[in-house]
RNA sequence: GGCCCUAUCGUCUAACGGUUAGGACGCCAGGUUCUCAUCCUGGAAAUCCGGGUUCGAUUCCCGGUAGGGUCACCA
């Protein structure tokens, strides 16, 4: 059982606009999302801007433009360099009751005279969390810690205090690097008179060289992965995996799934690798679920113009091609890249080869080949229209393979229609390209090779 | 370095103190129509080390080791 408090659930994601998105930042919004939306709560959206110099508008709007493209819509948001007010009144509370103080500092090059510090009782501080259960800090060492640089310019740890009990956050689910904060931030709420929030710390997402993954990395921001091709959903279903898992053996989950399932206590303690050929699986899953018609759109928008330009270019080809096409890609992004490097060509032009490729192994007979590769436009020949289909295809010439040798025969036939040493069996070729043009292409590797 | 946290196949992970330590990704092999891809089947692959507690430790305790986080008038 998760709670008997089930209605008064409130999260927040609480990224600072000091960068873009980062994937880990990303799966830490979701899971207080999930837990949210599970517990029927609140999930608060708050940027946390107290700090001028670093923050800017275009990657506060980069954070919110991953969240909404993954789906996390907010119930609430705030900005924290608009409350300014609220710090204020709170800071000289805090003051007022002898809980902070303002300090006279030494000075020195770029610091100013008088900041405010909070006054450390100096005592074990003890928290619970929710994925690593108890914590204890000896807080005398932290000192009188700096909460505000003056009446109007809040610390970090002053600020999320404040907002969190201002907003009711009953739920604070952060990266594991807010566990040093956490025992200031008890203090700083004792102090306050707020209630304790219940923490979960999540672990954080590494580089597959256990180090803390960035730039050097590769992609670390949520864009780049949107601009890769990734769907959101494998994304989010990615992420859930990572340092959290249902306790069963499924793989993937819609949103609704996860936010059904989501447990804070399933959540792992240790750093977790981010695993690019397991997010490359779980995208072509999503991938081969698209509907045609969405894929159609999906894939026409990102092939070259090039393509459609090619003499035997048309949309129903390209619409017979998508199966193919996903077969061999995860991402729709590797779909462009094959297309952009004419890897699917020969589906709207009559391939260029030398003739030698078109024997099969150790064949050397020119004249043997061009015997098979006409023995097998006949059988075609006698195909209707209608039946020039895939398995109709296949069904008109198998018996000749067999008796001949199955790769004496479809390897040229292959070869003739595509113009490679790899590519998708000859009958799903000829049942996108047709009867005409599969004749064509036959008659000119039999010209090729008589000549 | 101080403080805090973590430790199951290469990776993500499952396993009321009793399992041949399970699954998935990746990898290897075989098969499914010639090549490629998909798909199917099979395979290799792990409890960090040392002590305890216990009839019995992956699981509980202690120590070590390794890794990570954090030590701002940043967030």
């Amino acid at each position: 059982m998760e709670s008997n408090h089930t209605s008064s659930v409130v999260t927040r994601f609480a990224p600072s606009p000091t960068g873009v998105l980062h994937v880990g930042s990303a799966r830490t919004a979701l899971f207080n999302f999930l837990y949210a939306r599970k517990h029927g709560g609140k999930f608060i959206l708050r940027i946390e801007d107290t700090d001028k110099e670093r923050s800017t508008t275009e990657y506060e709007s980069n954070i919110l433009e991953g969240l909404r493209w993954l789906g996390f819509t907010h119930d609430e948001f705030a900005r924290q360099s608009e409350r300014g007010a609220i710090y204020k009144k709170q800071l000289e509370a805090l003051i007022a009751s002898g809980a902070a103080y303002v300090s006279a500092e030494e000075g020195g090059e770029g610091k100013r005279t008088e900041v405010i510090r909070f006054k450390n009782p100096g005592k074990l501080v003890t928290f619970r969390d929710e994925v690593r259960g108890d914590i204890s800090v000896d807080t005398t060492e932290l000192g009188d810690f700096v909460i505000a640089k003056d009446l109007d310019t809040p610390l970090y740890n002053f600020a999320v205090v404040v907002d969190d009990a201002d907003m009711g956050v009953t739920h604070v689910i952060r990266g594991d690097d807010g566990i040093a904060n956490t025992p200031r931030q008890v203090l700083i709420g004792e102090a306050l008179g707020a209630p304790r929030p219940i923490y979960a710390h999540l672990p954080l997402i590494l580089a597959p060289d256990r180090s803390k993954l960035s730039k050097r990395h590769g992609a670390v921001a949520l864009t780049e992965y949107r601009d890769l091709g990734y769907f959101p959903d494998a994304i989010v279903n990615f992420l859930a995996l990572l340092g959290w898992n249902p306790g069963d053996e499924r793989e993937i989950f819609s949103i609704d799934e996860l936010t059904e399932l989501f447990d804070l206590s399933k959540i792992q303690k240790g750093g977790a690798i981010f695993n690019t050929e397991k997010l490359n699986w779980i995208n072509r899953q999503y991938l081969q679920k698209l509907s045609p018609g969405v894929l159609f759109e999906d894939v026409f928008a990102i092939i070259p113009p090039r393509l459609k330009l090619m003499p035997q270019w048309n949309e129903e080809r390209l619409r017979s091609m998508l199966p193919i096409m996903i077969e061999r890609a995860h991402t729709l992004h590797e779909i462009k890249v094959a297309c952009d490097n004419g890897e699917y060509d020969y589906f709207f032009a009559l391939p260029g080869y030398v003739a030698e490729s078109l024997l099969w192994k150790d064949e050397r007979d020119h004249a043997k080949t061009a015997m098979r590769l006409e023995t097998v436009a006949d059988a075609l020949e006698r195909l209707t229209p209608n039946e020039f289909t895939a398995p109709g295809v296949k069904g008109a010439i198998w018996g000749f393979a067999e008796k001949e040798g199955r790769g004496a025969v479809l390897w040229p036939l292959r070869y003739a229609l595509s113009g490679k040493e790899r590519s998708p069996d000859p009958f799903i070729i000829a049942g996108v390209i047709g009867k005409s043009e599969t004749l064509e292409r036959i008659a000119h590797a039999v010209r090729a090779l008589t000549t």
